[in-house]
RNA sequence: CGGGGUGUAGCGUAGCCCGGUUAUCGCGCCGCGUUUGGGACGCGGAGGUCGCAGGUUCGAAUCCUGCCACCCCGACCA
Protein backbone atom coordinates (compact mmCIF):
# COMPACT_ATOMS: atom_id res chain seq x y z
CA UNK A 1 0.00 0.00 0.00
CA UNK A 2 2.95 2.38 -0.26
CA UNK A 3 3.28 2.51 -3.62
CA UNK A 4 0.67 4.91 -5.68
CA UNK A 5 -1.29 1.76 -6.13
CA UNK A 6 -4.14 3.22 -8.39
CA UNK A 7 -1.86 4.07 -11.08
CA UNK A 8 -0.32 0.54 -11.79
CA UNK A 9 -2.88 -0.25 -13.59
CA UNK A 10 -1.36 -3.95 -14.46
CA UNK A 11 -1.31 -4.96 -10.99
CA UNK A 12 -4.81 -3.44 -9.87
CA UNK A 13 -5.55 -7.62 -8.96
CA UNK A 14 -2.98 -7.26 -6.27
CA UNK A 15 -4.37 -3.74 -5.25
CA UNK A 16 -7.66 -5.47 -4.95
CA UNK A 17 -6.81 -8.12 -2.97
CA UNK A 18 -4.56 -6.29 -0.84
CA UNK A 19 -7.41 -3.86 -0.12
CA UNK A 20 -9.82 -6.51 0.86
CA UNK A 21 -7.31 -8.19 2.89
CA UNK A 22 -6.22 -4.49 4.69
CA UNK A 23 -9.70 -3.61 5.63
CA UNK A 24 -10.29 -6.74 6.69
CA UNK A 25 -13.69 -7.85 4.33
CA UNK A 26 -12.74 -11.05 3.05
CA UNK A 27 -10.29 -14.27 3.38
CA UNK A 28 -9.83 -17.27 1.34
CA UNK A 29 -11.24 -20.07 3.46
CA UNK A 30 -9.47 -23.37 3.55
CA UNK A 31 -12.00 -24.56 1.11
CA UNK A 32 -10.86 -24.36 -2.14
CA UNK A 33 -11.96 -21.10 -3.94
CA UNK A 34 -14.59 -20.42 -1.45
CA UNK A 35 -14.46 -17.30 0.63
CA UNK A 36 -14.57 -16.31 4.00
CA UNK A 37 -16.36 -13.18 4.91
CA UNK A 38 -15.28 -10.99 7.76
CA UNK A 39 -17.78 -9.32 10.19
CA UNK A 40 -17.52 -5.96 8.86
CA UNK A 41 -17.75 -6.95 5.00
CA UNK A 42 -20.52 -9.27 6.36
CA UNK A 43 -21.90 -5.84 7.64
CA UNK A 44 -21.88 -4.66 4.16
CA UNK A 45 -23.40 -7.12 2.81
CA UNK A 46 -25.77 -6.96 5.51
CA UNK A 47 -26.83 -3.45 4.39
CA UNK A 48 -26.87 -4.21 0.49
CA UNK A 49 -29.58 -7.16 1.33
CA UNK A 50 -31.73 -5.06 3.60
CA UNK A 51 -32.27 -2.66 1.04
CA UNK A 52 -32.41 -5.01 -2.01
CA UNK A 53 -35.00 -6.80 0.18
CA UNK A 54 -37.12 -3.75 0.90
CA UNK A 55 -37.14 -3.21 -2.82
CA UNK A 56 -38.34 -6.33 -3.71
CA UNK A 57 -41.00 -6.15 -1.27
CA UNK A 58 -42.06 -2.96 -2.15
CA UNK A 59 -42.50 -4.34 -6.26
CA UNK A 60 -44.79 -7.01 -4.78
CA UNK A 61 -42.33 -10.10 -4.12
CA UNK A 62 -41.87 -12.38 -1.18
CA UNK A 63 -39.07 -14.17 0.59
CA UNK A 64 -39.09 -17.68 0.32
CA UNK A 65 -36.54 -20.81 0.48
CA UNK A 66 -35.53 -23.79 -1.55
CA UNK A 67 -32.92 -26.77 -0.79
CA UNK A 68 -29.61 -26.75 -1.90
CA UNK A 69 -29.71 -29.93 -3.45
CA UNK A 70 -31.04 -30.83 -6.62
CA UNK A 71 -31.58 -34.17 -7.90
CA UNK A 72 -29.50 -34.97 -10.91
CA UNK A 73 -32.85 -36.19 -12.82
CA UNK A 74 -34.49 -32.34 -12.37
CA UNK A 75 -31.48 -30.97 -13.12
CA UNK A 76 -31.11 -31.44 -16.26
CA UNK A 77 -34.60 -31.30 -17.10
CA UNK A 78 -33.90 -27.75 -18.94
CA UNK A 79 -31.52 -29.27 -21.42
CA UNK A 80 -29.57 -25.41 -22.17
CA UNK A 81 -29.48 -24.76 -18.15
CA UNK A 82 -28.02 -28.25 -17.62
CA UNK A 83 -25.53 -27.96 -20.27
CA UNK A 84 -24.41 -24.75 -19.65
CA UNK A 85 -23.56 -25.45 -15.56
CA UNK A 86 -22.58 -28.97 -16.13
CA UNK A 87 -18.74 -28.02 -16.01
CA UNK A 88 -18.84 -26.59 -13.20
CA UNK A 89 -21.07 -28.42 -10.37
CA UNK A 90 -20.42 -29.95 -7.32
CA UNK A 91 -22.09 -33.50 -7.10
CA UNK A 92 -22.52 -35.03 -3.83
CA UNK A 93 -22.45 -38.78 -4.93
CA UNK A 94 -22.67 -40.15 -0.78
CA UNK A 95 -24.28 -40.26 2.31
CA UNK A 96 -21.98 -41.97 4.95
CA UNK A 97 -18.21 -42.24 5.85
CA UNK A 98 -16.69 -44.61 7.86
CA UNK A 99 -13.12 -45.76 9.78
CA UNK A 100 -10.91 -46.56 7.28
CA UNK A 101 -9.93 -49.93 8.27
CA UNK A 102 -6.41 -49.56 6.62
CA UNK A 103 -5.32 -46.45 8.29
CA UNK A 104 -6.02 -46.06 11.18
CA UNK A 105 -7.42 -42.80 12.96
CA UNK A 106 -8.85 -41.97 9.41
CA UNK A 107 -12.04 -41.90 7.84
CA UNK A 108 -13.05 -43.24 4.21
CA UNK A 109 -16.35 -42.66 2.27
CA UNK A 110 -18.28 -45.84 2.58
CA UNK A 111 -18.88 -47.59 -0.51
CA UNK A 112 -22.43 -48.75 0.72
CA UNK A 113 -23.43 -45.73 1.31
CA UNK A 114 -23.65 -44.49 -2.40
CA UNK A 115 -26.69 -42.47 -3.45
CA UNK A 116 -29.10 -44.11 -6.16
CA UNK A 117 -29.15 -40.31 -7.83
CA UNK A 118 -26.57 -37.95 -7.18
CA UNK A 119 -27.40 -34.84 -6.27
CA UNK A 120 -26.18 -31.78 -7.82
CA UNK A 121 -25.32 -28.46 -5.07
CA UNK A 122 -27.04 -25.91 -6.99
CA UNK A 123 -25.44 -23.88 -9.21
CA UNK A 124 -28.84 -21.83 -9.56
CA UNK A 125 -32.18 -22.91 -8.24
CA UNK A 126 -34.76 -22.94 -11.27
CA UNK A 127 -34.99 -26.60 -11.40
CA UNK A 128 -35.83 -27.29 -8.06
CA UNK A 129 -37.85 -24.47 -7.75
CA UNK A 130 -39.40 -25.35 -10.86
CA UNK A 131 -40.05 -28.45 -9.97
CA UNK A 132 -41.62 -27.34 -6.97
CA UNK A 133 -43.58 -24.36 -8.63
CA UNK A 134 -45.41 -27.38 -10.71
CA UNK A 135 -47.69 -28.52 -7.53
CA UNK A 136 -48.25 -25.16 -7.06
CA UNK A 137 -50.07 -23.24 -10.18
CA UNK A 138 -52.91 -25.17 -11.62
CA UNK A 139 -54.99 -21.87 -12.61
CA UNK A 140 -54.55 -18.50 -13.87
CA UNK A 141 -55.67 -17.33 -9.95
CA UNK A 142 -52.31 -18.74 -8.83
CA UNK A 143 -50.79 -16.43 -10.80
CA UNK A 144 -48.71 -14.29 -10.68
CA UNK A 145 -45.60 -16.00 -8.38
CA UNK A 146 -43.15 -13.81 -7.17
CA UNK A 147 -40.88 -15.34 -5.03
CA UNK A 148 -37.15 -14.33 -4.22
CA UNK A 149 -34.81 -16.55 -2.23
CA UNK A 150 -31.77 -15.60 -0.11
CA UNK A 151 -29.23 -18.45 -0.74
CA UNK A 152 -25.42 -19.28 -1.02
CA UNK A 153 -24.77 -21.27 -4.48
CA UNK A 154 -21.82 -23.37 -5.89
CA UNK A 155 -19.88 -22.88 -8.67
CA UNK A 156 -16.84 -24.86 -9.44
CA UNK A 157 -14.96 -22.54 -11.31
CA UNK A 158 -11.77 -22.69 -12.90
CA UNK A 159 -10.24 -20.15 -11.74
CA UNK A 160 -11.91 -18.30 -8.65
CA UNK A 161 -11.20 -14.61 -7.26
CA UNK A 162 -11.96 -13.20 -3.75
CA UNK A 163 -15.86 -11.58 -4.15
CA UNK A 164 -15.41 -11.68 -8.07
CA UNK A 165 -15.94 -15.26 -8.79
CA UNK A 166 -15.60 -17.39 -5.90
CA UNK A 167 -16.83 -20.78 -5.48
CA UNK A 168 -19.35 -20.54 -3.33
CA UNK A 169 -21.52 -17.41 -3.06
CA UNK A 170 -23.75 -15.56 -1.41
CA UNK A 171 -26.65 -14.24 -3.65
CA UNK A 172 -30.40 -13.52 -4.15
CA UNK A 173 -32.60 -14.73 -6.78
CA UNK A 174 -35.86 -14.35 -7.66
CA UNK A 175 -37.97 -16.60 -9.77
CA UNK A 176 -41.57 -15.81 -10.97
CA UNK A 177 -44.10 -17.19 -13.22
CA UNK A 178 -46.69 -15.46 -15.54
CA UNK A 179 -49.81 -16.15 -17.54
CA UNK A 180 -48.37 -14.04 -20.36
CA UNK A 181 -45.53 -13.46 -21.94
CA UNK A 182 -45.24 -8.99 -21.94
CA UNK A 183 -46.26 -9.82 -18.13
CA UNK A 184 -42.96 -11.85 -17.44
CA UNK A 185 -41.16 -9.40 -20.20
CA UNK A 186 -42.47 -6.22 -18.19
CA UNK A 187 -41.15 -8.07 -15.02
CA UNK A 188 -37.71 -9.43 -16.34
CA UNK A 189 -37.08 -5.59 -17.85
CA UNK A 190 -38.39 -4.06 -14.29
CA UNK A 191 -36.43 -6.10 -11.93
CA UNK A 192 -33.42 -5.12 -14.29
CA UNK A 193 -34.26 -1.63 -13.42
CA UNK A 194 -34.87 -2.27 -9.55
CA UNK A 195 -30.93 -3.34 -9.67
CA UNK A 196 -29.78 -0.60 -11.68
CA UNK A 197 -31.78 1.63 -9.58
CA UNK A 198 -29.91 0.09 -6.62
CA UNK A 199 -26.47 -0.01 -7.96
CA UNK A 200 -27.17 3.98 -9.29
CA UNK A 201 -28.62 5.51 -5.96
CA UNK A 202 -27.43 2.99 -3.14
CA UNK A 203 -23.90 1.86 -4.38
CA UNK A 204 -22.61 4.98 -6.28
CA UNK A 205 -22.18 3.49 -9.11
CA UNK A 206 -23.31 4.37 -12.50
CA UNK A 207 -24.41 1.75 -15.16
CA UNK A 208 -25.62 0.66 -18.27
CA UNK A 209 -28.90 -1.57 -18.80
CA UNK A 210 -28.91 -3.60 -21.50
CA UNK A 211 -29.51 -7.00 -23.07
CA UNK A 212 -27.17 -9.80 -23.84
CA UNK A 213 -26.50 -11.23 -26.87
CA UNK A 214 -27.43 -14.34 -27.77
CA UNK A 215 -23.73 -16.06 -26.72
CA UNK A 216 -23.62 -13.92 -23.28
CA UNK A 217 -27.17 -15.01 -22.20
CA UNK A 218 -27.89 -17.00 -19.41
CA UNK A 219 -28.08 -20.89 -20.37
CA UNK A 220 -31.86 -21.29 -20.98
CA UNK A 221 -32.78 -17.69 -21.04
CA UNK A 222 -34.80 -16.31 -24.46
CA UNK A 223 -33.60 -12.79 -23.33
CA UNK A 224 -31.49 -11.96 -20.66
CA UNK A 225 -31.56 -8.44 -19.49
CA UNK A 226 -28.53 -6.98 -17.16
CA UNK A 227 -26.61 -3.91 -15.69
CA UNK A 228 -22.84 -3.07 -16.99
CA UNK A 229 -20.76 -1.05 -14.52
CA UNK A 230 -16.80 0.12 -14.88
CA UNK A 231 -14.24 -0.48 -12.89
CA UNK A 232 -11.27 1.98 -11.64
CA UNK A 233 -8.79 -0.18 -14.53
CA UNK A 234 -11.61 0.37 -17.34
CA UNK A 235 -12.41 -3.14 -17.62
CA UNK A 236 -16.15 -4.18 -17.12
CA UNK A 237 -17.91 -6.04 -14.34
CA UNK A 238 -21.61 -7.30 -15.42
CA UNK A 239 -23.33 -6.08 -11.86
CA UNK A 240 -26.63 -7.70 -12.31
CA UNK A 241 -28.52 -10.00 -14.71
CA UNK A 242 -32.74 -10.20 -15.08
CA UNK A 243 -34.22 -13.47 -17.46
CA UNK A 244 -37.30 -13.65 -19.63
CA UNK A 245 -37.13 -17.52 -19.93
CA UNK A 246 -39.77 -17.99 -21.59
CA UNK A 247 -41.64 -21.37 -21.48
CA UNK A 248 -38.64 -23.46 -21.65
CA UNK A 249 -38.71 -24.21 -17.51
CA UNK A 250 -42.49 -24.46 -17.98
CA UNK A 251 -42.29 -26.63 -20.58
CA UNK A 252 -39.25 -28.93 -19.03
CA UNK A 253 -41.03 -29.18 -15.60
CA UNK A 254 -44.39 -29.34 -17.32
CA UNK A 255 -46.11 -26.37 -15.49
CA UNK A 256 -49.28 -25.70 -16.83
CA UNK A 257 -52.26 -23.29 -15.74
CA UNK A 258 -56.40 -23.16 -17.05
CA UNK A 259 -56.82 -19.28 -18.45
CA UNK A 260 -59.65 -17.72 -18.31
CA UNK A 261 -60.97 -19.00 -21.07
CA UNK A 262 -60.97 -22.87 -19.89
CA UNK A 263 -57.81 -23.33 -21.58
CA UNK A 264 -54.24 -24.91 -20.65
CA UNK A 265 -51.00 -23.15 -21.06
CA UNK A 266 -47.49 -23.48 -20.54
CA UNK A 267 -46.48 -20.45 -17.88
CA UNK A 268 -44.12 -17.76 -18.62
CA UNK A 269 -41.04 -17.18 -16.28
CA UNK A 270 -38.24 -14.83 -15.45
CA UNK A 271 -35.42 -14.90 -13.15
CA UNK A 272 -33.28 -12.83 -11.96
CA UNK A 273 -30.11 -12.20 -8.88
CA UNK A 274 -27.40 -10.11 -7.87
CA UNK A 275 -24.52 -11.56 -5.63
CA UNK A 276 -21.64 -11.04 -3.33
CA UNK A 277 -19.78 -9.97 -6.81
CA UNK A 278 -21.24 -6.40 -5.70
CA UNK A 279 -18.94 -6.24 -3.09
CA UNK A 280 -16.45 -6.37 -5.55
CA UNK A 281 -17.47 -4.07 -7.63
CA UNK A 282 -18.28 -1.39 -4.77
CA UNK A 283 -14.90 -1.82 -3.46
CA UNK A 284 -13.21 -1.55 -7.10
CA UNK A 285 -15.21 1.56 -8.25
CA UNK A 286 -14.57 3.76 -5.20
CA UNK A 287 -11.82 2.28 -3.26
CA UNK A 288 -7.94 4.80 -3.20
CA UNK A 289 -4.88 4.20 -2.17
CA UNK A 290 -5.81 4.73 1.39
CA UNK A 291 -8.72 2.27 1.08
CA UNK A 292 -12.10 1.55 0.80
CA UNK A 293 -14.46 4.42 -0.04
CA UNK A 294 -18.18 3.26 1.29
CA UNK A 295 -21.26 5.29 0.32
CA UNK A 296 -23.23 6.07 3.35
CA UNK A 297 -26.27 4.83 2.42
CA UNK A 298 -23.93 1.30 2.61
CA UNK A 299 -21.61 1.98 5.25
CA UNK A 300 -22.09 0.08 8.03
CA UNK A 301 -21.76 2.83 10.59
CA UNK A 302 -21.97 6.00 8.89
CA UNK A 303 -20.15 8.15 11.24
CA UNK A 304 -17.24 7.57 13.79
CA UNK A 305 -16.38 9.58 16.33
CA UNK A 306 -12.84 9.32 17.68
CA UNK A 307 -11.63 10.99 21.10
CA UNK A 308 -8.46 12.64 21.58
CA UNK A 309 -6.98 13.13 25.20
CA UNK A 310 -4.18 12.95 27.47
CA UNK A 311 -5.78 12.66 30.67
CA UNK A 312 -9.01 10.69 32.09
CA UNK A 313 -11.00 13.32 33.05
CA UNK A 314 -10.39 14.50 29.26
CA UNK A 315 -11.75 11.29 28.30
CA UNK A 316 -14.91 11.39 30.72
CA UNK A 317 -15.84 14.34 29.05
CA UNK A 318 -15.25 13.86 25.68
CA UNK A 319 -17.24 10.39 26.23
CA UNK A 320 -20.47 11.98 27.59
CA UNK A 321 -20.30 14.43 24.93
CA UNK A 322 -19.85 11.95 22.26
CA UNK A 323 -22.32 9.72 23.88
CA UNK A 324 -24.76 12.39 23.26
CA UNK A 325 -24.02 13.29 19.76
CA UNK A 326 -24.47 9.28 19.29
CA UNK A 327 -27.74 9.13 20.86
CA UNK A 328 -28.75 12.38 18.67
CA UNK A 329 -27.27 11.39 15.61
CA UNK A 330 -29.27 7.85 15.57
CA UNK A 331 -32.45 9.57 16.35
CA UNK A 332 -32.08 10.79 13.19
CA UNK A 333 -31.37 7.39 11.76
CA UNK A 334 -27.99 8.03 11.21
CA UNK A 335 -25.86 4.79 12.18
CA UNK A 336 -22.77 6.30 14.80
CA UNK A 337 -19.66 4.53 16.27
CA UNK A 338 -18.00 5.93 19.14
CA UNK A 339 -14.53 4.24 18.88
CA UNK A 340 -13.45 4.87 22.78
CA UNK A 341 -10.52 2.36 23.01
CA UNK A 342 -7.66 3.34 24.95
CA UNK A 343 -5.40 0.47 23.13
CA UNK A 344 -5.13 2.79 20.00
CA UNK A 345 -3.68 6.23 19.85
CA UNK A 346 -6.33 8.70 17.60
CA UNK A 347 -3.38 8.49 14.22
CA UNK A 348 -3.63 4.77 13.95
CA UNK A 349 -7.90 5.10 14.49
CA UNK A 350 -7.78 7.59 11.90
CA UNK A 351 -5.95 5.63 9.47
CA UNK A 352 -7.91 2.53 10.52
CA UNK A 353 -11.30 4.15 9.64
CA UNK A 354 -10.14 5.46 6.64
CA UNK A 355 -8.93 1.95 5.31
CA UNK A 356 -12.31 0.65 6.16
CA UNK A 357 -14.10 3.64 4.40
CA UNK A 358 -16.16 5.11 6.83
CA UNK A 359 -17.64 8.39 5.26
CA UNK A 360 -17.53 10.57 7.68
CA UNK A 361 -15.00 10.81 10.74
CA UNK A 362 -15.41 13.41 14.14
CA UNK A 363 -12.42 14.25 15.91
CA UNK A 364 -13.06 15.40 19.59
CA UNK A 365 -10.27 16.62 21.93
CA UNK A 366 -9.42 19.36 24.49
CA UNK A 367 -9.72 22.29 21.67
CA UNK A 368 -13.13 21.43 20.94
CA UNK A 369 -14.35 21.13 24.57
CA UNK A 370 -12.74 24.72 25.12
CA UNK A 371 -14.35 26.00 22.10
CA UNK A 372 -17.67 24.12 21.84
CA UNK A 373 -16.62 22.49 18.15
CA UNK A 374 -16.04 19.20 16.73
CA UNK A 375 -14.01 18.34 13.79
CA UNK A 376 -15.98 16.89 10.91
CA UNK A 377 -13.47 14.80 8.09
CA UNK A 378 -14.74 13.56 4.66
CA UNK A 379 -13.78 10.08 3.40
CA UNK A 380 -14.20 10.89 0.05
CA UNK A 381 -12.48 13.96 -0.22
CA UNK A 382 -10.55 14.06 2.94
CA UNK A 383 -11.57 17.53 4.09
CA UNK A 384 -11.87 19.14 7.25
CA UNK A 385 -14.06 21.49 8.61
CA UNK A 386 -14.51 22.54 12.13
CA UNK A 387 -18.17 22.87 13.10
CA UNK A 388 -19.99 23.90 16.47
CA UNK A 389 -21.50 21.14 18.38
CA UNK A 390 -24.56 22.39 18.54
CA UNK A 391 -24.91 22.24 14.55
CA UNK A 392 -24.27 18.57 14.06
CA UNK A 393 -27.81 17.51 14.33
CA UNK A 394 -28.37 19.64 11.26
CA UNK A 395 -24.96 19.48 9.34
CA UNK A 396 -24.28 15.82 9.41
CA UNK A 397 -27.13 14.53 7.42
CA UNK A 398 -26.65 16.79 4.60
CA UNK A 399 -23.01 16.18 4.37
CA UNK A 400 -23.63 11.98 4.42
CA UNK A 401 -25.94 12.95 1.57
CA UNK A 402 -23.40 15.10 -0.33
CA UNK A 403 -21.35 12.14 -0.02
CA UNK A 404 -23.49 10.01 -1.63
CA UNK A 405 -23.73 12.40 -3.98
CA UNK A 406 -20.45 13.22 -4.98
CA UNK A 407 -19.36 9.71 -5.25
CA UNK A 408 -21.46 8.88 -8.28
CA UNK A 409 -21.40 11.97 -9.90
CA UNK A 410 -17.06 10.84 -9.76
CA UNK A 411 -18.12 7.59 -10.96
CA UNK A 412 -19.66 8.26 -13.57
CA UNK A 413 -17.53 11.42 -14.91
CA UNK A 414 -14.98 8.59 -14.95
CA UNK A 415 -17.27 6.57 -16.93
CA UNK A 416 -18.10 9.02 -19.44
CA UNK A 417 -14.65 10.14 -19.95
CA UNK A 418 -13.67 6.28 -20.20
CA UNK A 419 -16.24 5.68 -22.86
CA UNK A 420 -15.32 6.43 -26.44
CA UNK A 421 -17.11 5.96 -29.57
CA UNK A 422 -15.15 4.29 -32.31
CA UNK A 423 -15.52 3.54 -35.90
CA UNK A 424 -12.87 1.49 -37.59
CA UNK A 425 -11.19 -1.90 -35.82
CA UNK A 426 -8.42 -0.07 -35.80
CA UNK A 427 -9.29 2.46 -33.51
CA UNK A 428 -10.91 -0.14 -31.66
CA UNK A 429 -7.89 -2.09 -31.20
CA UNK A 430 -6.54 1.42 -30.19
CA UNK A 431 -8.97 2.36 -27.67
CA UNK A 432 -8.65 -0.59 -25.81
CA UNK A 433 -5.11 -1.12 -25.94
CA UNK A 434 -4.18 2.50 -24.65
CA UNK A 435 -7.03 3.64 -23.17
CA UNK A 436 -9.59 0.60 -22.05
CA UNK A 437 -13.23 1.13 -20.67
CA UNK A 438 -16.11 1.18 -22.35
CA UNK A 439 -16.50 1.26 -26.45
CA UNK A 440 -19.52 2.06 -28.21
CA UNK A 441 -19.45 0.89 -31.87
CA UNK A 442 -21.44 -0.86 -34.53
CA UNK A 443 -21.85 -4.13 -34.60
CA UNK A 444 -24.17 -6.30 -37.77
CA UNK A 445 -25.62 -8.57 -34.88
CA UNK A 446 -23.78 -11.81 -35.97
CA UNK A 447 -22.52 -14.67 -33.43
CA UNK A 448 -19.81 -14.54 -35.43
CA UNK A 449 -18.45 -11.35 -35.65
CA UNK A 450 -19.09 -11.13 -31.82
CA UNK A 451 -16.65 -13.97 -31.25
CA UNK A 452 -14.20 -12.59 -34.09
CA UNK A 453 -14.04 -9.58 -32.10
CA UNK A 454 -13.45 -11.23 -28.93
CA UNK A 455 -10.40 -13.70 -30.18
CA UNK A 456 -8.61 -10.64 -31.98
CA UNK A 457 -9.33 -8.22 -29.18
CA UNK A 458 -10.17 -10.16 -26.15
CA UNK A 459 -12.75 -7.32 -25.52
CA UNK A 460 -16.30 -8.97 -25.25
CA UNK A 461 -20.09 -7.71 -26.07
CA UNK A 462 -21.61 -6.27 -22.74
CA UNK A 463 -24.89 -6.01 -24.01
CA UNK A 464 -27.16 -3.93 -26.34
CA UNK A 465 -27.64 -0.61 -24.24
CA UNK A 466 -32.02 0.02 -23.75
CA UNK A 467 -31.94 3.67 -23.98
CA UNK A 468 -29.28 4.30 -26.80
CA UNK A 469 -30.17 6.63 -29.37
CA UNK A 470 -30.64 4.60 -32.63
CA UNK A 471 -27.98 5.61 -35.25
CA UNK A 472 -27.09 4.35 -38.63
CA UNK A 473 -23.42 2.73 -39.24
CA UNK A 474 -21.41 0.31 -40.36
CA UNK A 475 -20.51 -2.41 -38.30
CA UNK A 476 -16.65 -1.77 -37.27
CA UNK A 477 -15.56 -5.41 -38.01
CA UNK A 478 -17.82 -6.51 -40.99
CA UNK A 479 -18.86 -3.06 -42.66
CA UNK A 480 -22.31 -4.60 -42.72
CA UNK A 481 -24.91 -2.07 -41.84
CA UNK A 482 -25.67 -1.66 -38.26
CA UNK A 483 -29.07 0.47 -36.76
CA UNK A 484 -27.18 0.77 -32.93
CA UNK A 485 -24.13 1.15 -31.44
CA UNK A 486 -23.33 -1.87 -28.49
CA UNK A 487 -21.31 -2.00 -25.61
CA UNK A 488 -18.02 -3.56 -26.07
CA UNK A 489 -15.33 -3.84 -23.15
CA UNK A 490 -12.48 -6.19 -21.52
CA UNK A 491 -14.67 -7.52 -18.72
CA UNK A 492 -14.05 -9.43 -15.52
C1' C B 1 -6.67 -28.67 -17.87
C1' G B 2 -2.15 -25.96 -20.84
C1' G B 3 2.06 -22.05 -20.01
C1' G B 4 4.86 -19.33 -16.17
C1' G B 5 5.96 -18.38 -11.02
C1' U B 6 6.04 -18.89 -5.64
C1' G B 7 5.95 -21.78 -0.92
C1' U B 8 10.83 -19.76 5.28
C1' A B 9 6.84 -17.09 12.54
C1' G B 10 0.10 -14.08 12.21
C1' C B 11 1.72 -10.91 7.63
C1' G B 12 5.71 -9.38 4.30
C1' U B 13 10.59 -11.22 3.43
C1' A B 14 16.70 -12.40 3.31
C1' G B 15 19.41 -16.76 2.75
C1' C B 16 19.06 -21.21 -2.09
C1' C B 17 22.83 -20.45 -7.75
C1' C B 18 28.10 -22.10 -4.75
C1' G B 19 25.29 -27.51 1.39
C1' G B 20 28.61 -26.16 7.09
C1' U B 21 27.83 -22.40 14.18
C1' U B 22 22.06 -20.79 17.42
C1' A B 23 17.79 -19.40 9.96
C1' U B 24 17.83 -12.79 8.39
C1' C B 25 15.19 -8.37 8.72
C1' G B 26 10.62 -5.38 9.04
C1' C B 27 5.48 -5.15 10.59
C1' G B 28 2.35 -7.25 14.09
C1' C B 29 2.04 -9.67 19.14
C1' C B 30 3.30 -9.71 24.89
C1' G B 31 5.60 -6.88 29.41
C1' C B 32 7.37 -2.20 31.65
C1' G B 33 7.97 3.00 31.16
C1' U B 34 7.36 7.57 28.62
C1' U B 35 3.60 9.28 25.15
C1' U B 36 -1.56 10.68 22.85
C1' G B 37 -4.91 16.98 17.45
C1' G B 38 -2.61 11.91 11.50
C1' G B 39 -0.30 5.13 11.58
C1' A B 40 4.45 7.01 18.87
C1' C B 41 9.23 5.89 21.16
C1' G B 42 12.78 3.23 24.37
C1' C B 43 14.15 -1.23 26.78
C1' G B 44 13.01 -6.32 27.41
C1' G B 45 10.39 -10.79 25.54
C1' A B 46 7.53 -14.70 23.03
C1' G B 47 6.77 -16.89 18.43
C1' G B 48 9.73 -21.58 13.19
C1' U B 49 7.52 -29.43 11.38
C1' C B 50 12.12 -23.64 6.24
C1' G B 51 4.79 -26.65 1.93
C1' C B 52 4.78 -32.45 2.34
C1' A B 53 7.29 -37.24 1.44
C1' G B 54 11.44 -39.71 -0.08
C1' G B 55 16.66 -39.60 -1.71
C1' U B 56 22.08 -37.93 -1.95
C1' U B 57 25.60 -36.47 2.04
C1' C B 58 29.51 -36.76 7.97
C1' G B 59 25.96 -32.61 7.48
C1' A B 60 20.09 -30.16 3.61
C1' A B 61 16.03 -24.13 3.95
C1' U B 62 20.02 -24.84 0.16
C1' C B 63 21.24 -30.43 -4.34
C1' C B 64 17.86 -34.57 -6.74
C1' U B 65 12.87 -37.08 -7.38
C1' G B 66 7.75 -37.23 -6.52
C1' C B 67 3.51 -34.95 -4.52
C1' C B 68 0.53 -30.82 -2.57
C1' A B 69 -1.02 -25.78 -2.16
C1' C B 70 -1.31 -20.87 -3.75
C1' C B 71 -0.59 -16.73 -7.41
C1' C B 72 -0.40 -14.84 -12.56
C1' C B 73 -1.64 -15.69 -17.92
C1' G B 74 -5.11 -18.72 -21.10
C1' A B 75 -9.89 -21.75 -21.62
C1' C B 76 -14.74 -21.18 -18.22
C1' C B 77 -17.80 -17.64 -15.52
C1' A B 78 -22.46 -13.77 -11.46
Amino acid sequence: MSKNLTSREKDYSKWYNELVVKADLAENSAVRGCMVIKPYGYAIWEKMQAELDRMFKETGHQNAYFPLFVPKSLFEAEEKNAEGFAKECAIVTHYRLENDPDNTGKLRVDPKAKLEEELIVRPTSEAIIWSTYKNWIQSYRDLPILINQWANVVRWEMRTRLFLRTAEFLWQEGHTAHETKSEALIEAEKMNSVYANFAENYMAIPVVKGLKSESERFAGAEQTYCIEALMQDGKALQAGTSHFLGQNFAKAFDVKFTNKEGKLNYVWATSWGVSTRLMGALIMTHSDDKGLVLPPKLAPYQVVIVPIFKTDSEFDKISDLANKITRDLQEKNISVKFDNRTTHRPGAKFAQHELQGVPLRLAIGPKDLENKTVELSRRDDFSKIIIPIDSIEEKIPLVLEDIQQSLFLRANKFRLENTTKVDSFDEFKEVLKNKGGFILAHWDGSAETENKIKQLTKATLRCIPLDNDKSQGKCVFSGKNSDQRVLFAKAY
